[in-house]
DNA sequence: TGAGAGTACTTAGGTAACCTAATTAGGTAA
DNA sequence: TTACCTAATTAGGTTACCTAAGTACTCTCA
């Protein structure tokens, strides 16, 4: 394969509408099943992650980064602090606001949850080259920009 | 930009376990909110779309290929059946299986939905230059593959 | 040919993750 | 200080999945 080719030439832009998607669909739907193992769902899950990974954020914050209303991530928040993996800390400056900590728990089960979900993506992964990845990764990138857009 | 490049170098990649779920859930609740001018669900909508396209299936067709357990696709497929846009049939062949079709409503609705669905999608899609619609086609295969690994 | 095993669909009941509408509490500005 | 705005929350509902169990049909083979 050389530059400028791609794997079914014509066919994949054509009904990009519906092949995107349902493959995003079968995606979510065998992630969803593949952290059954887990103790938190796959949206808890990625919260916590984005705790973890870039720090406290106030409950808006958060329903605007993951493009779901403030009710929806409060609920979602609950379950986390219910577990204790989150914790609620006011804001000093303004009594409004909530600020949503990782606890160290929550930082150690996404941590261990990571690895496992990685080991999964892995295996599924081994079946595509290294070309393969990085045209995923700019994909999800694109996937992300249209998602917000 | 050349061959070989890609948009986000070594980030991509690196972090593609956390960046592919989380944009993939974020366009999901995306399309999601897009269909709710539609009188059916994005599931439905998908289904619908699917016999449309390929013709008849039985329920266990439809539930392997959508990735979804019988019981789920039976639901979806009541409330299409309810709403007129889908008809169950005997099988003369084998009197456990049903044979599920599109009735001319459902055709129609799938046309118009299919449509409409585009429009948002060519809308999304024109901050995107030809390349990278390619690319998002590529990775909507490779997607689906991982999906039914 | 008629049990026993297997397959396809369906029903019943439950859960997770979203939603809208309304409420509470804190901030801001005329 | 009244009136409005913003942030979080509560209440109640919907959709789309699941597992377990039941029904109806087909197939196999002694």
């Amino acid at each position: 394969m050389t530059c400028g080719d791609h794997f079914e030439t014509g066919l994949a832009v054509k009904d990009l509408d519906v092949v995107l998607a349902s493959a995003i669909s079968r995606l979510q739907r065998r992630l969803r099943s593949e952290k059954a193992v887990d103790q938190i769902g796959e949206t808890q899950r990625l919260v916590l992650a984005r705790l973890v990974r870039e720090g406290p954020h106030t409950l808006g914050e958060l329903s605007d980064r993951e493009r779901v209303k403030p009710p929806s991530m409060n609920q979602t928040i609950n379950s986390l602090v219910e577990l204790g993996y989150v914790e609620r800390q006011d804001d000093p400056t303004d009594g409004r606001k909530v600020i949503l900590v990782a606890t160290s728990t929550g930082r150690l089960l996404i941590e261990e949850s990571r690895r496992r979900f990685y080991e999964w993506l892995q295996a599924a992964l081994s079946t595509l080259n290294e070309d393969e990845r990085v045209l995923l990764g700019d994909a999800a990138i694109l996937i992300g920009r249209i998602a917000d857009s």
